[in-house]
DNA sequence: GATATACCGATGCGTTAAGG
DNA sequence: CCTTAACGCATCGGTATATC
């Protein structure tokens, strides 16, 4: 243990009579305690609400504690027993440690901040708000939250409050950020403040240097009566007799369900397929192809498809078939262009003539399904009958990419691709060392100068942080900057579209890849989850499947304070559907609640895992995936890869080896959606145009 | 692997109130 | 009124854990 200056010198006389201290337990009966008797509570007395923090964690109402008396504990404690901080069990409601004051306080005292970028995870308890501060945490919940936030927010809601903590609001007075800010520790100030009528943060608003009692320090308040006679240190110390400290387990971290929220959409998962199979197709092959930006931004939505788009889309399916189909086929596909680009836009007439040119090349040079019937309205469809919504031509589009991809145009564009991702990932690596370089260059000249300096008559010790913080900032924001270019690049030039993974429930992960937005969707449009490629979607129950090898990870979800909403019937309601996360901090907080529910039973369920490399991040294709097949087609869907990749273990791997790749795949998919968060972040942030 | 943060026990010193 | 007991507030330093 720590061994303080305090404890080899001559030890004082609060020190002896520390030593000579009796602590008995007090079981938490409100009739007993070890707090002090206030037949009538005062009113006066600031300590009396305090109390609720202390008696070893017990919370008393009331403080109707019964004041030890020396001759009491002689008769009843025969054992001496040191003092310790509270323990878990001591609260009940769960408990959190405050950032102010570092003691372990019952939840219910608890406030946190609420500011999400970046996220701030601190939280202090109501007594050092109060006293240090002078806000009143009660107040701060009572308010509840904005209807603007309410609306928009949906992570606010778990807190039920909008708050930023005097650190995120640079006003923090603990000892940790004064001495990162430069300065002394206060002290006990709160003394001070309380004599002035006032909170330490007014007062150090006043006088920014201005301390209190310190620990260690000697005398610093001058005594009002006669001088203290330090006595003799007994001959006993406590320190003699202490036995080895075993150190408690850690409190182990319950981690939040995210909030899972229903994407709004009738789609299935093979439709939904469909449309991030087109829209990864289009985006990848755009450099062949004629499409304008705004038909790329209306493919980000899939429950719909405007006629122009189908229009535009039809014509250069048809134009990359064309390239490269046989002469009398190519005739054939140029006339039905022609034909389709002096038109209109009904889908109907672009139907029309797809039937047409299937009758003239015959279903051996090209075929396709008949459209998907109508949701809307009363035509029912069949070949060449009516078609009264573009997004019933979605199969046939699918079918034409399937034909596309066998020509020799887009391979070659793969190739292209290919070559594309490697310059583009050497380029990435060299910027980063060359930035890396930059910043060690920049530290080194930034620490001569405080050395030089320091302590100095006129050195200005925060204006440095300031300057280095600063730097450190536009360094880490350059260095993202260049990361999530390079994640786009690799992504518009990735050879196959394939979900991020799946995880232990059988849920699959999906994301789009992102082109470059005219403009940054707002966040209630985002929220909405109409434009897929603004958010996570994820398909399959909320709750595990029966599964027994997954059951378990589930129904905890299930028990979880984030699913108590009061869905009754949910047995039923358990079907596989589209969930969405639309904000950076929610997919954030999946990952983690993902790898504490996954990772963790999976390795206690299946052994020991074995070191190794995590597996790859199925969700980034990079340069040496380059040259595959093509790109995705139904018959060689890496879904089906990833749907089996629990199932499909090797027969010949041992339990461990399959415990292994089954964390090695959790992994994975935590690492990315950890890095689409943070790249959805960053899209969301202008692309790092909007940081300082 | 380095760094930051969380957590915890030890310690110093002031305040409060019961009891002699 | 003085002494004593029992806190209350705050810092420090070490270790575990999380994050970069």
């Amino acid at each position: 243990m720590s061994s303080t200056p305090a404890s080899t010198k001559a030890t004082p006389l609060s020190s002896v009579k520390r030593k000579s201290i009796v602590y008995v337990d007090i079981p938490p009966s409100p009739l007993h305690g070890s707090g002090r008797m206030f037949p009538t509570p005062p009113t006066s007395t600031p300590l009396s609400p305090k109390a609720l923090f202390h008696n070893r964690g017990v919370i008393v109402d009331i403080p109707v504690l019964m004041k030890k008396r020396k001759s009491e504990d002689s008769e009843e404690v025969p054992a001496k027993k040191k003092k310790t901080a509270p323990k878990l069990q001591d609260f009940p409601n769960g408990s959190f440690n405050c950032h102010q004051c570092g003691k372990r306080r019952d939840i219910n005292v608890e406030l946190r901040c609420t500011r999400l970028f970046p996220r701030c995870k601190t939280k202090y308890c109501y007594t050092c708000l109060k006293n240090r501060y002078g806000q009143d945490a009660s107040e701060v919940k009572k308010r509840g939250l904005p209807m603007d936030i309410l609306s928009r927010q949906i992570n606010f809601l778990e807190c039920g409050y909008v708050w930023k903590c005097p650190k995120c609001s640079d006003t923090c007075n603990c000892s940790h950020c004064r001495k990162a800010k430069g300065l002394e520790p206060t002290g006990n100030l709160t003394l001070v403040a309380k004599k002035a009528g006032n909170s330490v943060a007014a007062l150090l608003a006043q006088n920014p240097n201005a301390t209190g009692i310190l620990p260690g320090k000697g005398q610093q308040v001058v005594p009002t009566k006669k001088e203290k006679v330090p006595k003799e240190p007994k001959a006993s110390s406590s320190k003699d007799t202490t036995e080895p400290k075993v150190r408690k387990p850690r409190k182990k971290v319950q981690v939040p369900e995210p909030t899972w929220v229903e994407v709004p959409t009738d789609l299935d998962r093979a439709e939904t397929e469909d449309r991030f199979m087109l829209r990864e197709f289009v985006l990848r092959f755009s450099p062949i192809m004629d499409i304008s930006a705004k038909h790329l931004e209306d493919l980000d939505e899939f429950d719909t498809m405007s006629d122009a788009c189908a229009k535009a889309l039809l014509m250069n399916l048809l134009g990359l078939i064309a390239a490269d189909a046989e002469p009398h086929v190519q005739t054939a596909l140029k006339r039905t262009i022609k034909k389709i680009s002096g038109g209109g836009i009904n889908p109907n007439a672009l139907w029309t003539n797809l039937v047409s040119l299937r009758d003239q090349v015959g279903p051996s040079s090209l075929s396709f399904p008949d459209p998907t019937p109508a949701t809307t309205g009363t035509l029912r469809t069949r070949a060449g009958g009516g078609i009264t919504q573009s997004v019933q031509l979605i199969p046939v589009f699918i079918a034409l990419v399937e034909a596309a991809i066998q020509g020799a145009s887009v391979r070659a564009e793969i190739e292209n691709g290919a070559k594309d991702m490697k310059d583009a990932n050497r380029d990435y690596f060299a910027a980063a060392r060359e930035e890396n370089e930059r910043w060690v260059a920049e530290k080194k000249e930034l620490t001569e100068e405080k050395t030089g300096k320091e302590g100095n008559e006129g050195w200005d010790a925060d204006g440095w942080t300031a300057k280095y913080k600063a730097s450190y900032k536009r360094h880490k924001t350059t260095l993202e900057n260049l990361e999530h270019a390079n994640e786009r690049k690799l992504q518009s030039n990735a050879p196959r579209f394939q979900p991020l993974g799946k995880d232990a429930d059988g849920r699959i992960y999906y994301v789009s890849s992102a082109h470059t937005p005219k403009k940054v969707p707002a966040a209630d449009d985002r929220a909405s989850m109409k434009k897929w490629s603004w958010f996570l979607a994820v398909w399959g129950r909320r709750k595990a499947e029966d599964d027994p090898e997954t059951s378990k990870a589930g129904s905890r979800g299930t028990d979880s304070a984030a699913n108590d909403d009061g869905d009754e019937g949910d047995q039923d309601d358990n079907e596989a559907r589209w969930w969405g996360f639309s904000d950076p901090m929610e997919i954030k907080k999946l990952a983690k609640w993902l790898a504490s529910t996954s990772i963790g039973e999976t390795k206690e369920k299946d052994g020991r895992v074995k070191d190794g490399k995590e597996g790859r991040d199925k969700g980034h294709a990079h340069a040496d995936d380059a040259g595959g097949d093509g790109f995705l087609t139904r018959a060689s869907s890496p879904l089906s890869d990833v749907s089996d990749s629990g199932e499909k273990m090797d027969m010949d791997k041992t339990p461990v080896d399959i415990a292994g790749q089954k964390v090695s795949n959790m992994k994975a998919l935590v690492k990315a959606l950890n890095e689409y968060a943070d790249f959805l972040q960053w899209r969301v942030d202008g692309e790092g145009k909007g940081k300082n």
